[in-house]
DNA sequence: GGAGCGCTGTATCGTATGTTACGTATTTTG
DNA sequence: CAAAATACGTAACATACGATACAGCGCTCC
């Protein structure tokens, strides 16, 4: 049963020719509303032309573009009158996996910054926002893109940010650039790996200030770090969800960046002139 | 303040003649719909002419019909897109800047799923899934993080799995190695770079079928995509969030998963013997 | 009770919008 | 590799929509 005209798109997408996609794309990404505004309008925003989009609610079944509109219409009406049920998504029968899996993401989130006092963030924040001394970033196997995506904005907004990357031996090598006023910042979650145990384990021996982000049963690393982000990451999934640490990071991210806005700006424009 | 034009009728209802406020009243009863279809719709529904529903918009301050019916939607839009900033009360008061950020970021990925159905991530997934041609992984800038992250954990249920990392010159390069069979996941979100463009439209030409994660505003690699995924990005920080388009990542890591599950089930056992 | 003012609807006009026909480019098929 | 079929855009077209001029009606205030 098809009750929503997204549904219908959704449904015959993949038998549709690329322009015509295209529209079906444009109208999903802002749906419903570019729909309601003119052939004209509607074409520009999907880059095809008028005839495309035309040709593109008639595969939809309508006869013309009005009766297009006026569906659309008929559908967020009935969607005002019900405010209630757009929040939840008109349930997947068969099952789909897709729904427990959102749910089970944003309820980590909720609980990962339950546990996560403001102050926290502050203080972790203020940490990495000092300009005393470098800070460096690694993650294990599965988050070390985290890592590199926190060190990919950080390294903007101030300077002597490094990822660490590659093979064990370079990134013990670093250990040699680091001490007292270094910040490192380690992502860790099960299955914990001994590399970076006692690759932190070092660092903690020189002094360097360890910032852990890791799962709720808390890498060994939490032994040596001066704060621990433990995030959840049970999803209903083969494999474990870095979802919310990610948010943390992205989190602290912005709050780094906040604290650092005067300099920060000035940084920004600079860089913004090399490229 | 005046923010919305309900509110401003209501302001002006008073000051209005007779056949003007059965518009208003009308309008009001059924905000805001009657207020996007023609005047003539309008007018017959109010029980009044023609030009006393334009003589009304114009009383409101709108220089002429359209106008007014851009306004309307533009406040629908806001609606849409932040359902709970309407219902919730608008600012925790001594507020850190953290729950703000969380909220959006919560609120980005409902709506991210909600523009997304289980039958295109379904497809999607099943293109991954498909093991008949390689599969390469490429981001931008910000993104390319979220490129590797996906491509650590594909990497592990099937084979030919590549991350394309370092200069443009080396993933250029590898382009003689896509074919038709083969399948394209490209993370672009403002500011669109032009190198992952003229790369994807290279790959298009070759015959590579293009997954693209890309923000509300669509990079104009969509134009070759086969399949677009739009995240929201937009949360109170100095940077885009890309947690939306982090957790449809996972999504499909887990239903890739799950559609190999007996292949990748041996083949996560042969490599666990390999470590 | 009459004159003036304001509100409203009818009828007409210009235009912006949706529609269609046709030629070209691209893809698919034998 | 050729030929057919499909898809796309440009440009001309027709319609329906919003805008406006004008006349009729009711109301108010002298």
């Amino acid at each position: 049963m098809i009750s929503s005209i997204a549904e219908l798109i959704s449904d015959r997408i993949g038998a549709m020719p690329a322009g015509e996609r295209r529209a079906a794309q444009t109208l999903i990404a802002n749906y419903p509303l570019i729909g309601l505004k003119t052939v004209a309008e509607f074409s520009a925003a999907a880059g095809v032309s008028s005839p495309t989009i035309l040709r593109f609610v008639a595969r939809l079944g309508f006869q013309n573009y009005p009766e297009f509109q006026s569906a659309l219409q008929d559908e967020l009406a009935a969607q005002l009158q019900s405010p209630a049920s757009r929040t939840l998504n008109p349930a997947s029968p068969g099952g789909g996996a897709v729904s427990p899996m959102l749910e089970a993401t944003l309820e980590n989130m909720r609980e990962t910054f339950r546990h996560l006092s403001d102050k926290q963030l502050a203080d972790i924040a203020a940490k990495l926002a000092e300009r005393r001394g470098k800070t460096f970033l690694i993650g294990g196997r599965f988050t070390d893109p985290l890592a590199r995506y926190m060190a990919a904005h950080l390294a903007i907004v101030q300077p002597d940010v490094y990822h660490l990357a590659g093979q064990e031996s370079i990134w013990r090598d670093r250990l040699i650039d680091m001490g007292k006023r270094d910040v490192l910042v380690i992502f860790d979650i099960r299955r914990y790996q001994d590399s970076l145990v006692r690759f932190a384990e070092t660092a903690h021996q020189r002094g360097v200030q360890i910032v852990l982000f890791t799962d709720q049963w808390l890498s060994p690393i939490a032994r040596f770090a001066r704060h621990v982000i433990a995030g959840r990451t049970a999803v209903p999934s083969a494999w474990d969800s870095s979802a919310a640490l990610f948010v943390v990071a992205e989190t602290l991210i912005g709050a780094v960046t906040r604290q650092l806005e005067a300099d920060g700006a000035k940084r920004i424009r600079e860089l913004e002139g090399l490229r």
